[in-house]
DNA sequence: GACTAGGATACGC
DNA sequence: GCGTATCCTAGTC
């Protein structure tokens, strides 16, 4: 919102996800921006929409076109920030970009996504048997009234969501094949998130240890949960085993899962092969029987 | 308490 | 039948 005493970013709170490395591209960005409290819900947790007050920060108007430099600069981020987010979704989730593609199925998962993500009370029923069409055409009022709690933010979400993708799709269709990502829309300059290997995109049911194997690829998103501890023999350690069963169960759409269950996956792997336990057992540690 | 191991059974595809 | 998901008991760290 440009004109207004500060400038509020409402992509914000899509871009503090577990880890908080954007902020550092943000201040990095700019060193006279600094995130201050946010705006929507100040007392609430940190996962909301934060202002960014140039005013309060003491700058001159001959320092205009630098706040517009930098501020251009922050955008560009941001932009850049929750594309990568809503792919990273995606891809976990594997439902496409575009709230009204989704059937009902793909509208629990974001739900549940959204819920887990930003910590907010379970609202799946109260939006059940709703495609994402009949989603998108729901005002912020009737998702109030459907959920009181977290209708407002989930519309918020929702709204993002649908700006993203109508963004992809418009530089989809005037940028060049080179620039299109693994989902089909585009981040020119950007590597792809996902390699080869992901297995996603075949339409094919993923399997765990695919899954475990694509979160390991990925070490910049998931590097917290889990990590390679050598990476060549396929030794990984799962550092937050909640988490990633969280993750596990949001994938596969079951809510209900935990480690006791994914590990107990995992080791029906030991009699077929894929996965085992090093030679020096140690705990959450696992290895791939074929690495990488 | 969290993790490991593995048997048994259920379930969806 | 396959690949889990779920529940369980028992043992280890």
């Amino acid at each position: 919102e440009r004109g207004m005493p500060g400038l509020y970013l409402s992509c914000f709170d899509m871009l503090l996800t577990e880890d908080a490395t954007w902020l550092v591209k943000v201040s990095d960005a700019s060193q006279t921006l600094t995130v201050p409290t946010p705006r929507m819900a100040p007392q609430e947790e940190p996962e909301q929409c934060p202002v960014i007050d140039s005013q309060e920060q003491g700058l001159s108007p001959g320092m205009e076109g630098q706040e517009e430099r930098s501020l251009e600069q922050v955008q560009s981020l941001v932009v850049g920030e929750v594309l990568k987010d809503i792919e990273t979704a995606c891809k976990l989730l594997n439902i496409t970009p575009d709230p009204i593609e989704w059937n009902t199925g793909n509208v629990q998962k974001w739900l549940l996504w959204t819920e887990h993500l930003y910590r907010l009370p379970h609202a799946g029923k109260a939006f059940q048997d709703l495609t994402g069409k009949d989603l998108c055409a729901m005002s912020e009022e009737e998702f109030h009234q459907r959920s009181p709690q977290c209708g407002d933010t989930l519309h918020a979400h929702l709204d993002i969501w649908k700006s993203a993708a109508a963004w992809m799709k418009e530089r989809c269709s005037t940028g060049d094949e080179k620039t299109h990502g693994t989902l089909g829309f585009c981040r020119p300059g950007e590597e792809e998130l996902w390699s080869e290997a992901d297995s996603s995109c075949s339409g094919q049911p993923i399997h765990l240890w695919q899954f475990l194997r694509e979160l390991l690829l990925k070490p910049h998103n998931y590097g917290r949960c889990i990590r390679w501890l050598n990476k060549d023999k396929g030794i990984f350690k799962i550092e937050d085993s909640a988490h990633v069963a969280r993750l596990w169960g949001l994938r596969k759409n079951r809510p209900a899962m935990n480690y006791d269950k994914l590990s107990r996956s995992i080791r029906q792997y030991y009699k077929k092969g894929i996965i085992r336990k090093p030679d020096v057992s140690q705990r959450l540690v696992y290895q791939f029987v074929h690495p990488v």
